[in-house]
DNA sequence: TCTCTTCTTGGACGAGTGGTCAAGAAATGA
DNA sequence: TCATTTCTTGACCACTCGTCCAAGAAGAGA
C-alpha cells in the first residue's frame, strides 16, 4: 500500500524534542495541552493524531529524556582517570538542571509527581536509574583498580549513593542560592573515597 | 468584645494534621478541595471560612510537616555516640517514607512540584532543609572530636551530601524494589567518613 | 483533472476545578 | 426568650481541563 494523504506540516522529532522541555520544566500535571499547542505550534487535534493523548505523549517525552541521561552516562565509560570522570559526570548533570530555574532532573521530578500510580512511567525511569547505578559502579570499580579509590570501598553502594545524591542535589538546588554549596557536596563525596596519596583535588 | 457565635465543629490542628497527610501523599497540584472535603469531613464552605483558600491551607499543612522535622532533627542532638544517632536519623527518616507508598518526603515533593514559583513555600523548604543541614553539621562535629569520624572530613559539606542523600533516596524509594539498597546507600555513606580503629558497622 | 487518503483547524463537550453565597443551625449575652 | 454572632451546609458559578469531531486543505496516484 503506498502511503499517501497529506503530510504532516511538522517534525515528530522536534516536537516530542520540545515537549520534553515543556514537560520537564513544569511536570506532568501542571502542563495543559493548551499549553503545548502554544509552545509547540501544534493545535491540540494533530497531537492527538499524532502522538494519543496527554499520557502517552508524556511517555515519548520522558523517554526522550531517559535517552540523553543514557548518552550522558556513557561518558563515565571512556578511558582516562575515572574518578574524575564521575566527578564531571555529576557536576555537568547538575549544570544542566541549573542552566534554567526549576527543571531538576526529569527523572526524579516524574517519579516524585507520579509514581507509584503511573506503572509506565515507573518503568522508564527505574530502567534509566539502574543503567546510571550501573554505569557509576563501573567506573567507581575501574578508579578502585587504579588504586584512586579507597580498596575497602564497596562500589555497588556507593554508585547508589551518588545517583541518590544526584537527585537530592537537584531538589536542594531549588532552594539552594549559593550553587557552589551543591559542588562542595559533590566535592565530599568523592574525596570520602580517595585513596590516601592518589591527587585529590585541592580545598 | 466577647466571643460569641456558633463555635466550630472541629479540631483545627487535627484537620491540619489530616490535610498534611493527603497533602504529602497526593501533591498540591493533584489533591482537589473535594477530595480534602471527604477525607476531612469538612465542607468547602467551612475550609475556606478557617484556613482561607487552598494554597494558604497547603502552607499550613507543608508548616506542620516542617515542624515534624524539626521534631525528628532533635534527635540528633542528644547524648551519645553521635555517628550512630545519624545513621538513626537517616534510616527513622527514610522508614516514614516507606511506611506508606508514594509518600516521599514532602519537603522535597513540594521542592520538586512548585518551586520556584511559590515563593512562600520555598521560604518554608529553605528553612527546614537549613536547620536539617545545620543539625547534621553539629552531629558530624561532634563524631569528629570524639574520633568515631577521620579528621580531613569537611563536615559541613558532609552534612550538605547527607541531606541531599536522604531526599534522593526519597526519589529512588519510589521505583526501588529491595529496601535494603537504600540502607546500604546510607552505610556506605557512614563508612566512608568512619575512622579507620572506630567502631564501624558490620557489613 | 478528479478521486482518495491523510492531516489541519478550531470550536464544542462533559467532567472536574477552586471558590462563593444565601439560608439554616447553634452558641452567647441581655 | 430573643437578638446577635459565628459556623455549617450544599448547591452553584465561572473557568479550565483533556478530548473529540465535522469540515476544509493538501498531497499522491490515475
Amino acid at each position: 500500500m503506498a502511503r499517501t494523504g497529506r503530510p504532516r506540516s511538522f517534525d515528530d522529532r522536534q516536537v516530542i524534542e520540545a515537549a520534553k522541555e515543556v514537560f520537564w520544566q513544569r511536570g506532568y500535571t501542571r502542563t495543559s495541552m493548551r499549553e503545548l499547542k502554544n509552545e509547540l505550534g501544534v493545535l491540540p487535534g494533530s497531537l492527538h493524531g499524532a502522538f494519543g493523548d496527554k499520557h502517552t505523549f508524556f511517555l515519548r517525552a520522558l523517554e526522550r529524556y531517559a535517552e540523553d541521561a543514557r548518552e550522558a552516562a556513557t561518558a563515565l565509560r571512556v578511558d582516562g582517570p575515572a574518578l574524575s570522570r564521575v566527578r564531571q559526570f555529576l557536576t555537568e548533570a547538575l549544570d544542566a538542571a541549573r542552566s534554567a530555574p526549576g527543571r531538576g532532573c526529569m527523572l526524579g521530578n516524574t517519579a516524585a509527581e507520579v509514581l507509584p500510580e503511573d506503572e509506565e512511567a515507573g518503568r522508564i525511569i527505574r530502567r534509566a536509574f539502574g543503567e546510571l547505578e550501573a554505569a557509576l559502579e563501573e567506573a567507581l570499580i575501574n578508579a578502585r583498580r587504579a588504586g584512586e579509590v579507597r580498596a575497602d570501598v564497596d562500589c555497588g553502594a556507593y554508585a547508589r549513593l551518588l545517583l541518590a545524591l544526584l537527585q537530592g542535589l537537584h531538589v536542594i538546588a531549588r532552594v539552594e542560592r549559593d550553587p557552589r554549596r551543591l559542588d562542595d557536596a559533590i566535592d565530599a563525596a568523592l574525596a570520602a573515597i580517595t585513596a590516601s596519596g592518589a591527587d585529590a583535588r585541592p580545598l
